[in-house]
DNA sequence: TGTATACAAATCGTATACATTTACGATTCA
DNA sequence: TGAATCGTAAATGTATACGATTTGTATACA
């Protein structure tokens, strides 16, 4: 029934589309429900979202801007692909720009600034204890995504959601494994460097702050380096030629 | 002549209509003949590129994606402007990438990256001596660039390339207005650090890398700072609110 | 005279039709 | 039988038509 409603034209409010298919495939592309290198053909896209190829195209753009999707002239769209090279580059350039993140944010934070980080992190809390993973992670890039906003630096903030985006993807493939393996205890040392960040700031403690943030980083890493080690049997949907992945970590 | 051609369908190969708007208004934007906070209504671009709507849209998303239009919903797009706050937030930044990207680019810069950073700095000396701003600009972003390659880490390559955008424009403002006052010594003292940044790179000498570095972005402060206290007869195209703009520098 | 409302023009967002390029397979010739 | 070439189909890039939103102006009313 209903399969042949190709006059019908289902009027949407402007700018409605767009932004909606843009929206959700970043979700997906983060969420992993659309696996590193697929390839995205817009004839799909229009028939899962119900809409024409211009807000398609428009949202594989944006997404292709983000790093999240690689657009290949004449042959059309594909999800990144995350390969050893750039998982090093983001981890690398997040070091960096964590570090002066955290330590511009300790000098301009402010009380209200102080306030969104706090309310995101007692909400990062509540979720793990709720145990959804796919919020978790997102309470978590909202908490770090706080500070960057603290830092008062709309240009860093912007580098620093591009590192976060991919930090998702990496979160959920380990979360996706390592559920029934771990007791929790990595949860609870996330929420414990999170509360030891949030003091560092409140203190405008810059040299723990970066400390601190870059122990958490190294969590982070550590993490990575399980999945690697791992093999490749949970690594279906990441390309990696097994070899030389070095990443340089203070934890462990 | 050739008045009314309205019939005449002027086929151009796929993908050179949008990319050729993208390039042509980012180089318009960056050499400041778009002056900041100018609107950008699709209709003009259409008539003086010669396209239609979709190529000219896609190029304004793929700008906003870089930083050089802002879009606002059902309200069109403008060139990004270029007020106090972004100006901060550009120096700041850039501080922190630029510090990170030579540090690694002197552990992981081969020979053949030396050659092009070679290459691109002798273009740039060429350049400086013909005279022309424009030239001189582009070839001192590729010798720049070039260095952010040999850092071997696309992601802060691909910050860097944002920073550059707004140094361009930067460049572009100063010397359209000290050209005539200038005796050289400015190009003479960049020519220099780039000598001295190039040699650090050489010897793999990260600190002192770093030290030419930060003396290169203070030496563009200082070049900002004066054309704000110049006052607003040549900063028309900026947004500036006199007042707070407190840029630190080692140089002067 | 000032303000509010309604209408009109302009502009943006979306859908669709057309042009061009690429990919794949069938046919042909060696 | 294999390889090369051509034709057809599918997918991308571009142009245009249509619908929705915003803005400016004119008019009515207090």
């Amino acid at each position: 029934m209903a399969a042949t409603q190709r006059s019908r034209i289902p009027r949407k409010s402007n700018g409605a589309s767009a932004g909606g298919v843009y929206e959700t495939l970043r979700r997906q592309i983060i969420g992993l429900a659309l696996t590193p290198g697929q390839s995205l053909d817009e004839r799909t896209l229009v028939n899962e979202h119900g809409v024409s190829r211009t807000p398609v195209r428009e949202a594989l753009i944006r997404l292709a801007a983000d790093g999240l999707v690689e657009l290949t002239p004449n042959r059309g769209a594909s999800v990144s692909s995350l390969d050893l090279e750039t998982l090093r580059s983001i981890f690398e350039a997040g070091d960096f720009i964590e570090k002066a993140m955290v330590r511009l944010a300790c000098l301009r934070r402010t009380e209200s600034h102080l306030e969104d980080v706090r309310r995101h992190q007692d909400q990062f809390e509540r979720d793990v204890g709720a145990g959804d993973i796919a919020t978790m992670i997102e309470s978590n890039t909202r908490f770090h995504m706080s500070i960057a906003v603290a830092s008062g630096n709309r240009y860093l903030e912007d580098c620093y959601r591009r590192i976060l985006a991919d930090h998702e993807r990496i979160g959920q493939l380990w979360y996706s494994h390592n559920l029934h393996a771990d007791d929790g205890s990595i949860n609870a040392t996330i929420i414990e460097q999170h509360q030891d960040l949030l003091a560092a700031l409140e203190a405008r403690d810059a040299q723990r702050a970066e400390a601190v943030s870059m122990a958490h980083a190294a969590l982070c890493k550590d993490g990575l380096r399980q999945i690697l080690a791992e093999g490749a049997h949970l690594l279906k949907n990441i390309h990696v030629e097994h070899g030389t992945f070095n990443l340089e970590s203070k934890s462990a």
